[in-house]
DNA sequence: CGTGCCCGTCAAGAAAGCGTCAGGAGGCGC
DNA sequence: GCGCCTCCTGACGCTTTCTTGACGGGCACG
């Protein structure tokens, strides 16, 4: 889950910051002081920080180069004082948005959204491992062994169907239209050939296969 | 340097932008339409675009969603209007940032720093280090066996694509819309070119190269 | 015990992709 | 205008991948 961390001295905004995003599905983390905030970062680094720049003990620039020494967290700034001087100074320290008090939540969070789509924390996990061989789908990279292995894009395509559904067994016909497309849908030649390079490549014993599994006459499965 | 596209249909907001950022040593490009936007964004890929929304011609919602079908350039918008609708509307479309008119010179500036700020970082050091070569991104600077080495515009370009996606394969589409533009993308051959000029400063056996790999029939790979 | 079905394996030709070279067009500074 | 650099483009031979057919083994069933 999403991790927000809410840096807001006045209870009555932190309250109402705290609710609204929790009711989006975020887990909000809240300090009331800078000191406190570098603090709860650094302990349970936040996804993205939802920052006031009034705070009582530190000057809010403070918290976002405290908080710019080690890392690229998005910043969202909150501030009463609507000057450019005022926004060109955060800005400049580090932060990534700055949104001037009054404002709607609903702004608040589009900014949110638009941070977060930024830095591309996607929900994937787009590396699967077993006890055999590595898998990551987002890098295009296998190894198996310990030794890198390289497959050739249908067999890429092959695989990701059958990870896509990792433990369920996919049929022969929905497998090859989605590798093939639909004019090869009884090529079930194919998918003998394939499934055997990949077994090749991939499992320890390529004739007794423990992951990448047949059920005669109906399709594959992938188990971890 | 690095590229600004300003979309503005008003000639004198354009032309006070357009002194402003070349004041700054911004390299600016104007359109003063959408479709001439996304003709110019295709035919030079820009490094940051700030987008009027009431344009003539097309909506700004449009202008966001065409840019944002093959490239993550950031895009600030600027608009009239500044109702909370508006702005979640271009937020979620892809916008990464909305100033409303009237507004500060200065503080578009320091969006647009923030913007240009985050894309250029990341886990990134700007200086790239093999066994075989050195690149110092933010210099600008190669040298290959101990001897400086020189680089086209496009070379840097396609390079850094690949830097940034160090160890993971980056196919030959994104590569090609990237590098030349989303009217490129089947335009394999550029990349056989360029990455053969590539291998042959840096490599040190451009026959069998270490570092710039070739995935057949996926793309290409940037390994320290 | 024979037959048919399905699966795994192999190999060879076809197709697609890759590296390389070289020539020409266009831009830029002198 | 002239030379230099960069980019684009097409062609060629080579490698990798895909396709296709054939063969043999295991299994169920008659």
């Amino acid at each position: 889950m999403t991790r927000v961390l809410v840096v807001e001295d006045e209870p009555g905004l932190r309250r109402a910051l705290m609710i609204n995003l929790r009711a989006r599905h975020y887990e909000a983390t809240a300090a009331s002081g800078g000191a406190e905030a570098l603090a709860v970062a650094a302990a349970q680094p936040p996804d993205v920080v939802v920052l006031d720049l009034g705070l009582p003990d530190m000057d809010g620039t403070e918290v976002i180069e405290g908080l710019r020494g080690w890392t690229e967290v998005p910043i969202i700034v909150l501030s009463a004082r609507s000057s450019q001087d005022d926004k060109v100074v955060a800005l400049d320290a580090g932060a990534d948005d700055y949104i001037t008090k009054p404002f709607g939540m609903d702004e608040l969070l589009a900014r949110l959204r638009a941070a977060l789509r930024r830095t591309g924390s996607g929900p994937d996990v787009p590396v699967v491992e077993t006890a055999s061989f590595t898998i990551d789908l987002a890098a295009k990279r296998a190894s198996a062994h310990g030794e890198a292995v390289r497959l050739t894009p249908t067999e890429w395509h092959l695989f990701e169907v059958l990870i896509r559904n990792e433990g369920k067994l996919v049929e022969r016909r929905p497998l090859l239209q989605e590798v093939w497309g639909p004019a090869y849908e009884s090529e079930t030649n194919y998918l003998r050939v394939y499934m055997g390079q990949l077994r090749r490549k991939l499992e320890p014993d390529p004739a007794h296969p423990r992951h990448l599994i047949t059920e005669p006459g109906l399709g594959y499965r992938f188990v971890r």
